[in-house]
DNA sequence: ATGTAATTTCAGAAATTACTGAAAATTTGG
DNA sequence: CCAAATTTTCAGTAATTTCTGAAATTACAT
């Protein structure tokens, strides 16, 4: 399969970043090739377009399911599996979200109070920065887990806020809902 | 320097997950001991506390120092350098969402744009794909901004509204009509 | 200025991670 | 059930990243 010269700089891209995004090239070129395809690809469509072996880019389309990123879907007529990406980006942000925070922060959750749980060992600052640690990493996956309970129509009306944010969490005010409504003002 | 049992864990852990986090096993658990200890430590004590050779030690500060997580912090009446994390964690977190946001997300911005500048390539579905990533991205990190912005009671209290979360965001208030029907997922 | 302490650089070694081809295993159609 | 098609596994190799010791550089005290 050969890819336009968008698809290519796209592709060539991802493959870049993959590194800085905690996956390798070629994980990072197969995921952006499925974004940016219209249709469901086969693994020997994107072993030729992306000039990889074979059993590479079945070792990438594994991760990239572990990852929960692309969805095996069945061609009719076609006996070969195939692969594409969510069409909704909302859908592949809230993924992305729950995937890093699953690797690289609950573990931490965990080792931290699994810390606090072995009772006091004599050494005092230690003992507090973790407990300030634990907390605050508490409080942030306390609000993910809020937004993420959010439909996406009120996400996007969350994220779009803009500076209307600031009058919401004016100091002082009562987090009464129907006050801030009568009180909104231009800006 | 001998490490406290408390400070080994933290620190063992730190090196764990930091391939997770996108540093390497040293850089984690430097940050780790200076993250967990009460005063500044110079870069012998940190080799020693480590176990690692003093090149290696330089090497990971001047990581950190890249990341703007550590300091250096001269120390009355000693000569070496000495280097201590920030003291409000709020302050680490801002860094941290930054600089990944700065490495992670802002060169895909940049080079989506990029690819759009071109003009149409006759690649009608990546092009429109490209541009709703665009979009979304943008999105993101504008909310980022607003959020960047707030001083740290308001963003407690942002995090900490739980579910009066829902009640600011009642259905049929669409305080941003216009930006968000845009860009309102297609099903 | 000179000598000493402290830090950084860097080439090569060690360790880790990524990739391949061949073979094994699995799936599918008949 | 067989045979062909397809996918996965895995041992070996390649590529990349991390780490070290030695040398070079910089900072400091006298």
């Amino acid at each position: 399969m050969t890819l336009t010269p968008l698809q290519q700089k796209f592709v060539l891209h991802f493959g870049e970043m993959g590194s800085r995004w905690g996956i390798n090239r070629t994980v990072g070129q197969i995921y952006a090739l499925l974004f940016i395809s219209a249709d469901p690809l086969n693994a020997d469509q994107i072993t030729s377009g992306l000039g990889i072996s074979r059993s590479n880019t079945s070792m990438g389309l594994k991760e990239l399911q572990a990852w929960n990123l692309v969805r095996l879907r069945h061609i009719q007529g076609e006996r070969k599996d195939h692969f594409t990406t969510p069409d909704d980006l909302w859908e592949i942000v809230r993924i992305l979200v729950e995937e890093r925070k699953k690797r690289e922060i609950d573990p931490t959750l965990t080792k931290l109070r699994e810390l606090e749980m072995n009772g006091p060992m004599g050494d005092d600052y230690a003992e507090a920065r973790i407990s300030e640690l634990r907390e605050l990493i508490e409080m942030l996956t306390g609000f993910y887990d809020e937004m993420e309970k959010l439909e996406t129509d009120r996400l996007i009306q969350l994220l779009t806020l803009g500076n209307k944010l600031r009058n919401f969490l004016a100091k002082g005010r009562d987090l009464n809902p129907f006050l801030s409504a009568k009180t909104k003002s231009a800006k």
